[in-house]
DNA sequence: TATTGTTTTTAGGTATGCCTAAAAAAAAAT
DNA sequence: ATTTTTTTTTAGGCATACCTAAAAACAATA
């Protein structure tokens, strides 16, 4: 049996490496998990115990391919639930993530399929995000921040590459969301701020906003 | 904060005081959450600490008004989502209980509420049984079982008081469920069993399936 | 290369929620 | 009323998942 912190500590091991493709640091891990590095250091001990780690002292760490297969199945779950949220039970955006974080632990596998099934095999989360498939494989979709779109081009809005309330709230307030079509009008060098246009009017937002909203490349 | 094991605890101290009325005993918490009766003594002191239970040695324990509060909202939880996987994700009946008692710790007023927003704030669940409202309050049906019933009686079918697998799997099988109309025809004497009609046919039920089988009073 | 600074690990503790074995209290039987 | 049996509690341990402080290893810089 997985326990719940395991959980966590696949799910954060696993992302970190999918952006960094590099071993994790248990300092890493310490800080997204809240924990001291320490207390890594012992849980990662007992992930390889159990063979869902691949690690070396003083070297980081990374998934088995029996943990990237677990880490995966969390991921689905998440997203699942927080599809599931957003669409069934009128959640916005902002509020699932703390929810989904605890529903992503109920063990039940006919749950999880019905609930696919209930919310007709969705591709992505409310979020953007990839939902991979009951055998693990994402449906991949290349996309890059704002901030790294040139003047005058256009894009269409697949998702956001962070999940904090105040930031969704935000998006929520400038009815910025995914679908909605944008072109970048104009980049102030000073603050590197950015002036866009989407639903026939502009709108001014920062570099941080500009990072952290995806639109769909090629 | 309260621990998932606590809720488990008052879950079942609330539902052998129900049916008994009187303090629930170390040894029968014990049995029921399949621990041992030193762990429910050190576990009943906690519960204590925290104005939960009332408690004295040698002496059995009850719910304190806030730890029945806490109770009820776990049973509703419970309930809520039980009705949600049947009426929803078409499990069976037999089969939500295992999910019910993962997803009943899940924290979220939120969520609970608009579950039972999504159910249309039922009654009943898919055993029958009352789901508490917000409040606490239980919509209370007298019921008695198929075996206390006298001969020639017609009863509504209301409820199980089973919830286990192979009981309501062979309910299914038999087509009883909640809404059956049935009559007692016969009761042999020799070992209880009974002759009963519904659906305009006629079953042989031993004494223990109509026991845990619940019609409507008055 | 030696020193300084950072990261990681080890060592030793804590709280939770279990356990077994033994002691104490209560209940039942003689 | 005393003995026996059952129930409950206490005492001492164990695994999980955290912690802090100190030691060890690694990285960066003089």
């Amino acid at each position: 049996m997985i326990t719940r912190s395991e959980e966590n500590y696949l799910k954060t091991i696993f992302s970190v490496f999918m952006q960094t493709q590099n071993n994790v640091s248990t300092n890493e891990i310490a800080n997204l998990l809240e924990t001291s590095p320490a207390s890594v250091t012992e849980m990662i001990k007992k992930l390889q115990d159990k063979n869902l780690v691949l690690y070396e002292k003083y070297n980081g760490v990374r998934l088995s391919n029996e943990g990237e297969v677990k880490a995966i199945a969390i991921i689905r779950k998440h997203r699942l639930w927080e599809t599931f949220l957003v669409r069934k039970l009128d959640f916005s955006w902002s509020e699932v993530h703390d929810v989904a974080e605890q529903l992503e632990h109920i063990k039940s596998e006919k749950l999880i399929d019905k609930l696919d099934h209930l919310l007709n095999y969705p591709k992505f989360d409310p979020h953007g995000d990839p939902i991979p498939t009951k055998t693990g494989v994402f449906n991949h979709q290349e996309r890059i921040s704002i901030f790294e779109m040139d003047i005058d081009e256009e894009g269409v809005i697949m998702g956001v590459s962070l999940d904090n309330k105040d930031f969704l709230d935000y998006l929520t307030k400038l009815k910025i969301s995914i679908g909605t079509k944008v072109k970048v009008l104009e980049q102030i060098k000073f603050d590197q701020s950015m002036k866009i246009e989407y639903d026939s009017k502009t709108e001014h937002i920062s570099k941080e906003i500009a990072e952290n909203i995806l639109i769909k490349i090629n």
